[in-house]
DNA sequence: GATTAATGCTAAA
DNA sequence: TTAGCCTTAATCT
């Protein structure tokens, strides 16, 4: 269940463990089997994310392209050297889908049976990783992938130059509401429920304001916003948008309560002028928000 | 033990 | 517009 900074993590993590290595590539649950033939015994090369999207570049130019989509996870296993080489470290949060197995697990001898419908196993010589759940699970090609970079947005924690303008220039183009155009990933890549109302709400903006009607100011401080809340979240591995002034006496890092501000906190008083927190189905997707704060 | 909802999206209808 | 992905944790009976 990632948003942008999750899967940033995932490619930084392939990056580490496998860059450079001959992978042995299985589909032990048999519906990616075609695709992993293609990939099996290849070498990693790269490893890429945008928005929410997985590339793994192998060296015969076959991508392996994997979006988890709601439930999609990728757990990963290996040696000493392995969890060495791991940016993601021990085990974190339950739910992420970048956990270890068991960190104190005995040397490295094979991964273990694959447990539940294992979707694609990819196997190194310290460690494997087994993903499961994922909406996307494609072996393409590389002018495949571009065009998969092509139909999305700017990435806020690539924010290459001109992101910054193209976010605001595809924001004020649309008059749909702007807590709809937050969830386009042509509009901008990575935003996902929670990061959509946390940042609206750090902004102050109504979640209901149209986009051609969000001055250009509101919407490039919108954008730095976001790419700033969204680092953390990389350098964290969970989405922590208040300050510790917000966190409960020596809560650090916060608990889960502390860490949002209207994210799943309907019914309850708003952290800054005690309005109740309201929740209401935007597009199929719950949209929290503070009337106070963000009322036109 | 069963049911529901979830940090999402695609493709079929 | 709806099913599907086929997991996980929290909430029900």
């Amino acid at each position: 269940m990632p948003e942008g900074h999750s899967v940033r993590r995932l490619a930084q993590q392939f990056g580490d463990v496998f860059s450079g290595e001959t992978l042995a590539v299985s589909s032990p649950q048999g519906r990616f089997t075609a695709g992993a033939a293609l990939l099996d015994g290849q070498v990693l090369t790269e490893a890429r994310a945008h928005g929410k999207h997985l590339f793994l570049h192998f060296d015969h130019a076959v991508v392996l392209h994997v979006h988890l989509g709601l439930y999609g996870a990728w757990d990963f296993g290996g040696d000493a050297t392995f969890r060495g080489a791991s940016s993601i470290g021990a085990p974190r949060k339950i739910g992420e889908s970048e956990v270890f197995g068991d960190a104190r697990a005995p040397a490295y001898a094979g991964p273990p049976e694959p447990k539940g419908a294992v979707r694609v196993r990819l196997v190194g010589r310290h460690g494997w990783a087994d993903l499961r759940g994922a909406t996307t699970c494609a072996a393409i090609t590389e002018a495949e992938a571009q065009s998969v970079l092509a139909r999305l947005g700017p990435d806020p924690l690539r924010n290459q130059p001109g992101d910054r303008a193209r976010f605001v220039q595809g924001l004020q183009s649309r008059k749909a509401p702007i807590a709809a155009l937050l969830m386009d990933q042509k509009v901008i890549a990575g935003v996902g429920n929670v990061y959509r109302a946390e940042v609206l709400f750090r902004q102050r903006l109504d979640p209901w304001l149209p986009g051609n009607a969000v001055p250009e100011e509101a919407a490039g401080l919108l954008w730095d916003d976001t790419a700033a809340v969204m680092a953390d979240g990389v350098r964290d591995g969970r989405i922590i948008t208040t300050p510790a002034s917000y966190w409960a006496e020596g809560a650090v890092p916060p608990s889960a309560d502390d860490a949002h501000y209207v994210y799943k906190r309907e019914g309850l008083p708003c952290r800054v002028c005690a309005a109740t927190v309201g929740i209401t189905d935007l597009l199929g997707r719950k949209l929290y928000w503070c009337p106070g704060c963000q009322s036109p």
